[in-house]
RNA sequence: GGCGCUAUCGUCUAGGGGUUAGGACGGGUGGUUCUCAGCCAUCAAACCGGGGUUCGAAUCCCCGUAGCGCUACCA
């Protein structure tokens, strides 16, 4: 039997870092099964569920490459389905109808909780004579459907886990079909999960104990129940389980701050997962090649943002420049120094500066932010590259020979640039650092920078004349100013 | 409170009876060099505690402890 998986968000918040972690493994597994991936919207709640966080699930799951197979499937739409799935377990003689008053129910648990004692529904509806029970539901009493939970022992075979069991009398009598005649999250699931033909259910920890209640009602339906994989929750730097206060934001977040997508990807992957070989570094395709249950964790893992942006450095790296481009595409555009000819007459330019740029990268925001003295003469003095490099009154002196100099070079490549910086330096009698600090400041604005004569030639001769011609006003202007 | 899950460097992890307990991120130091990054080299850094079993336990078992999760007519 093909292998069928699913991942079933509530659209009550957007796709965040352990949601998206719980996809992507079922994306894996179905992914490397040859299985089928199918998405389905839990917004059964009403209250909470919103429509443009669907959307915005979506959205997440696009931008981090989690295609879906089927779907998505709404289970709102699916109500009729899930009571009838009720009736028959009521049919079955595994559920009863309970007239209990829920804020009554409500306040008899909290009293318990106060005073420290366990509380579980202590069955009064289930004690009901049947003709009291007819009367009241012919006079039209309203009720809600409660599952018996049989006695005994429920456990299955985990696939990461290994055998997990709990006693039958650590569960409650739970609500199947609510008063108003809504289903419960366990009924809905596992009547979709019947439905939709799930093989395997591969979902977070935090549902392991639920899951012997999904297993009574597979069996009270009739139905076998899937094969189930709890992965380890995803923590925050507190070791609690992700919250909003940190971590727990939008995945497109990540890509608002300038991660890739498959860094993201490759280092969720890794929480809580090991290829074993010691790799990290790993594309799509081989993570899905080497993904098994044999190497998932049962610790929960701390989302360490710092290996991310390494990742994410690698990745960038790893990158083709043509790829670069795309990424940083929105970026430069946003501030205005996006030009079509960058992808036009100007691209094997911009894609050496580009490639200058990458080893030094560890976001794609960097790249964007550091390509812009390439594209635009109109950047500011850094005031501390000002304060280290341009202290020395000889400045203005050196850097017209040495622009004097530029001018006069034949050819204006890497090597011929470097020559002729050397050489200046050498008849001025200073070390060729006097030059190329104040060089960089005068290209750059900046104390760092690609290697200057890089940077010289993606200048090109024209611009790097002219910009150290502003840096010597800039000095001359800044001098008499002071004065 | 009850039930459950988990426990190797700060973090992600490998290893599952005999290892100098390995790798990666991050940190330190040094090298390369025009700066920064990168790269290379190098250092520090861990088996939760206690009992068993065993010639031998980080590894298997038990008991603690701690952390986390669940405990709704939420999902």
């Amino acid at each position: 039997m093909s292998v069928r998986v699913r991942f079933a968000p509530s659209p009550t918040g957007y796709l965040h870092v352990g949601g998206a972690r719980t996809a992507l493994f079922n994306w894996l597994f179905a992914k490397k099964m040859g299985g089928t991936f199918v998405l389905r919207i839990e917004d059964t709640d009403f209250e909470r569920s919103r429509e443009e966080m669907t959307a915005a699930i979506l959205d997440g799951m696009r931008w981090l490459g989690l295609s879906w197979d089927e779907g998505p499937h709404y289970q709102s739409q699916r109500r009729d389905r899930h009571r009838e799935a009720g009736e028959r377990i009521l049919k079955s003689g595994s559920a009863y109808p309970c007239f209990c008053d829920p804020a009554d129910q409500k306040k008899k648990r909290e009293d318990a909780e106060r005073s420290g004692v366990a509380w579980r529904y202590d069955r009064a509806c289930l004690m009901l004579p049947a003709e009291e029970i007819q009367r009241r539901l012919s006079s039209g009493a309203p009720h809600a459907l409660r599952f018996k939970v049989p006695e005994g022992t429920t456990s299955w075979d985990d696939r990461v886990h290994g055998p997990t069991s709990f006693a039958n009398e650590t569960i409650e009598d739970f609500i199947l079909l609510r008063s108003d005649g809504n289903p419960t999250y366990h009924l809905a699931v596992v009547s979709d999960d019947i439905d939709m033909r799930i093989t395997d259910v591969i979902r977070g920890d935090d549902h392991l104990s639920n899951t012997p209640k999904q297993i009574l009602l597979y069996r009270a339906l009739g139905e076998p129940a899937p094969i189930f994989a709890h992965l380890p929750l995803i923590l925050g730097p507190d070791k609690k389980r992700l919250s909003k206060r940190h971590g727990a934001v939008a995945v497109t977040e990540y890509r608002e701050s300038g991660y890739l997508p498959e860094a993201l990807f490759n280092f969720l992957a890794l929480l809580g997962w090991s290829p074993g070989d010691g790799r990290e570094f790993l594309t799509r395709e081989e993570l899905i090649e080497r993904f098994s249950f044999e190497g998932v964790g049962k610790k929960g893992a701390v989302f360490d943002e710092q290996k991310l942006e390494w990742l994410n450095s690698q990745h960038i790296n790893a990158m083709p420049v043509a790829a670069i481009r795309e990424a940083i595409r929105a970026d430069l555009a946003a501030t205005g120094l996006w030009d079509p000819t960058l992808e036009g007459e100007r691209r094997a330019w911009f894609d050496a500066v580009l490639e200058a740029l990458k080893a030094r990268s560890r976001r794609i925001s960097d790249l964007a932010r550091d390509s812009a003295i390439f594209l635009d003469d109109r950047f500011d003095y850094n005031p501390e590259a000002v304060a280290k490099h341009l202290k020395d009154p000889e400045i203005p002196r050196l850097m017209t020979a040495l622009k004097e100099a530029l001018e006069r070079t034949e050819r204006f490549d890497e090597a011929t640039t470097e020559e002729a910086l050397r050489q200046t330096a050498e008849s001025l009698g200073v070390a060729a650092a006097k030059l190329i600090h104040p060089l960089r400041v005068a290209l750059t604005g900046q104390a760092v920078s690609p290697g200057i004569f890089t940077v010289l030639v993606l200048v090109g001769r024209d611009r790097a004349l002219r910009r150290i011609d502003r840096l010597v006003q800039f000095l001359k202007d800044s001098r008499s100013g002071a004065s």
